[in-house]
DNA sequence: ACCGTGATGGTCT
DNA sequence: GACCATCACGGTG
């Protein structure tokens, strides 16, 4: 049983944490993975300093502005990208940044993707002048090499603590652990054939917690930021700090 | 665990 | 030219 647009048509703040527990599917030619959703925030346009909408539409936002069910992927910092779902009616700029999740399928790809510490895989940037060398002493962890598909049963721990955990949680790494870029901007999230769909998923019963944006100037301290209480792949909270000029 | 900092380019003023 | 809906890393504890 998909899910319904007109679900998401309602105001962006009961959207919002009824997509807590959906699934996010994304089919590429690498294959597909999946995030159980767990942490989300919203944004509403005419009534949000906080929101890219909030002085009008520009051609980087437009998604916002157009019917609900819609991806809006922004870039930002100049490496990251994140996705939003556009909700609310067809005109209404209001949209839900996905902040975090559990990956649920395709855990193989997703950890390739995002280079996880024991894969000494190429990172997805090699800033900070950091050497791209793997170090020489070795890394704990070493994983078995990644021949067989997705791992039956639960996610392995590690000595190094669960960098699994850490695959989706943060808006820029779960477009990584998913695949997406800037060509996704305005897939339909809720067609049969699109490579991106919103999925019911196990859905989440109980009171979702709530608590200020992360790493916003204007209006950060609004309770926007729906997550599932206790779920270890929420994002950590990181109070934003303005930056300094030299 | 927490905290400070550099990376990097699109978007808007 | 300033501002980013961020992340990884290194230093400290």
């Amino acid at each position: 049983m998909p899910v319904r647009r007109s679900l998401l048509a309602a105001p962006v703040l009961e959207v919002a944490p009824k997509l807590l527990g959906m699934v996010l599917r994304s089919t590429t030619d690498d294959g597909t993975v999946a995030v159980r959703l767990t942490e989300v925030e919203a944004y509403d346009g005419p009534s949000d300093p906080g929101s890219h909408a909030y002085k009008g539409q520009t051609a980087r936002n437009a998604v916002m502005f157009g019917p609900p069910g819609f991806l809006y992927v922004y870039f930002t910092y100049g490496m990251h990208f994140c996705m939003n779902i556009s909700a609310g009616p067809d005109g209404r700029p209001s949209a839900v940044l996905l902040r975090a999740g559990e990956i649920v399928e395709g855990v193989d790809l997703a950890r390739a993707r995002r280079g996880a510490p024991d894969t000494q895989q190429v990172k997805f940037n090699q800033s900070n002048g950091a050497k791209p060398e793997p170090s020489a002493d070795g890394k704990p962890g070493v994983r078995p090499a990644a021949s067989a598909g997705i791992l039956p049963g639960p996610i392995p721990k590690r000595p190094n603590g669960n960098p699994d955990r850490d695959l989706a949680r943060g808006p820029a790494r779960m477009c990584v652990a998913l695949g997406i870029s800037r060509d996704d901007n305005g897939a339909d999230l809720l067609a049969k054939d699109s490579h991106i769909q919103l999925l019911p998923g196990p859905g989440f019963d109980g009171e979702p917690s709530t608590g200020p944006r992360v790493g916003l100037r204007e209006a950060a301290d609004w309770p926007w930021r729906f997550w599932i209480p206790g779920d270890p792949t929420v994002s950590p909270y990181r109070p934003h700090v303005p930056k300094r000029r030299a």
